[in-house]
DNA sequence: GCAGTCACCTACAACGATGTACGATCGCCG
DNA sequence: CGGCGATCGTACATCGTTGTAGGTGACTGC
């Protein structure tokens, strides 16, 4: 039935000349409108199988003035965390009949402003935006006029939606996981120092608190910087680490990217994980099921994050949801592999 | 200068009226049209200043029968290899001037043939398309009337620009590779019996040359099925090789994530690699930096894919390119890393 | 002094759909 | 039989932009 060719040019009139209907009465069969006779549905729903008809959905967008598109901000799609978040926020917006529209920010400062002002705001009803380079000051930025939906920690009390992780009791109960396990010299890969809010901020701040709750002191020396949270400046920051001398059996990586690149730089130097070094993550990436060992990590509920942000950010759109802003706070685990397993 | 929220609900009526012009010399002003007087573009450029006026894209879509979007199609983003190539597409993508609109179809044949017609295709120009379950018997399908640039080695001569690997070439390279450097019983993990097109089938096509051209025999108990290429199925057909009981001193992966479950796989037994076993992939992901050990690999410049793909996609929608369908073979090269280190 | 260009701007009609308002038909009630 | 509500359709304006055609001075060249 269908035609040989996409459908260039076959619009509603065409099908309602077909139909011998009006145009507006092929709209109302394309929308469900209950009000028509089965046999003029027929007839119309004949002549669009006939012509291959396909509505043009930028016309409706403009006639309706929405385009059932969202954007979705990222830093970049190369770190697994980001590119199964993505995988996910996909996947939930379908389920609502939203397509997403993927940006990468690639974490600089002016993308991240841009991103907000941007043409393509226009073309999406809403943004779901996970910055890294912005920061608490800038909040005042994301009186933007569309509905948006934070992801991440680097900004609280925004005008926005907001879905974030437990960071700071994840980060304990990782810290004291290792502690129960028996380790005493834990040491803390991709700190941001000075940062109180933020991702880094957080979790160094749960690392504290478990190290202090279980009576031991915390070493400064143990608390290893890196500024981005890739393999390389993982494996950078375990080699820094090692070279400084100071004892250490277990590393508590704030992100499990970091955790794979300590992995390695740990083979390098001819320790053994778990037996010498016990090793956490953050994020439980795929990845982590299959390194050598496998990686005892912080799931942060991706999923869940995935939906909550998609659902509210479509409340906002179609205004079934108007209160004030809620912030919102996923569910983590702590899922053990053989990383942490105790020192034989 | 600007107002305080998101520009609603001004247009360039607004703008017109406030500058004492026509409506359509405020969108020629927008536009960059060239005759028009400074003073008059300046009295245009302050009232758009003024009321925060963004242009309206979805109706300048309308009008031009175009978007401005492209889509692209991938089985899922948690498969590095694949966000690294959308990473690289959006990036491609940006530089022209385009925006991407990512679609997942998690390899299922259905949804392959269905983003080909989906509603979406009318919000885009065109489409960048990398099938993984559709075949060369459903090259018919490809004939959309819309640009449409294949990517992998599914479906050859469709009617499309197709950007691919030499798949072969490279194939037979890494298998070389290991025989330069003594091995003899190299196996091959994830094949697809009977698949001579396809990725699958193009690589050990390359593999048996490589081995018969060396004058040694193929043996049937080295090649190793794995139907879907992840880290867990890669691992699986490591465990299956060995409890086979065929002796192996080498490994070709044909893709990275393969790889690294097989070298986890070969961890678990108790194997070293590279001195027991060589192991080498097939992308060069990120990760492959970063295992332990590093992993050898193919790098099929995944880069030049993402950008001639953009290339020719955009080339096809503003009509610069209107010739015969294109197939460009993207280059590849071997990167050497520790997981292939000649025996001790 | 008059046609022919150039520079600059405007009016109008599209692009393809949907909301609104209203007209027609039908059955059914009192 | 007149009237009324429930169905079923239509005509028209409209979303915000851009292409087309055309109009108006000013300047050039002969």
């Amino acid at each position: 039935m269908s035609v040989r060719r996409y459908s260039g040019g076959v619009t509603m009139h065409d099908v309602a000349a077909m139909a011998g209907v009006s145009i507006k009465t092929v709209s109302n069969v394309v929308n469900g409108y209950p009000y028509i006779r089965p046999e003029t549905k027929r007839r119309v729903e004949e002549a669009i199988d006939h012509l291959g008809y396909q509505l043009n959905i930028t016309a409706r967008n403009l006639r309706q003035g929405r385009t059932g598109m969202i954007g979705l901000a990222l830093p970049e799609l190369s770190l697994p965390y980001f590119a199964e978040l993505a995988d996910s926020v996909i996947a939930a917006a379908e389920d609502v009949g939203l397509t997403v529209l993927v940006e990468l920010t690639g974490a600089v400062r002016q993308r991240e402003i841009d991103v907000l002002k941007s043409e393509r705001r226009r073309l999406s009803d809403g943004l779901l935006f996970s910055p890294l380079a912005l920061g608490q000051e800038d909040a005042g930025l994301l009186d933007v006029g569309y509905p948006l939906v934070l992801l991440g920690e680097r900004i609280f009390d925004g005008p926005a939606d907001h879905v974030t992780m437990a960071n700071v009791d994840a980060a304990r109960a990782a810290t004291e996981y290792l502690i129960a396990s028996g380790r005493r010299r834990i040491a803390l890969i991709g700190a941001h120092p000075g940062e109180r809010i933020g991702t880094a901020g957080l979790r160094e701040t749960g690392y504290r608190r478990a190290i202090e709750a279980a009576g031991l002191a915390v070493d400064p020396a143990l608390i290893v910087e890196a500024g981005l949270w890739h393999r390389s400046t993982g494996a950078e920051a375990m080699h820094r680490l090692l070279d400084s001398g100071a004892p250490v059996d277990a590393v508590f990586a704030l992100n499990d990217a970091m955790a794979l690149g300590a992995l390695h730089a740990l083979h390098d130097r001819r320790l053994a994980v778990p037996d010498d070094v016990a090793v956490i993550g953050f994020d439980d990436i795929d990845e982590a099921k299959y390194s050598t060992p496998t990686l005892t990590t912080v799931s942060p509920g991706r999923e869940q994050i995935a939906r909550t942000a998609v659902d509210l950010l479509h409340g906002r759109i179609d205004g079934t949801a108007d209160g004030p802003f809620e912030q919102v706070v996923a569910d983590f685990s702590i899922v053990v592999r053989e990383s942490t397993a105790p020192p034989r």
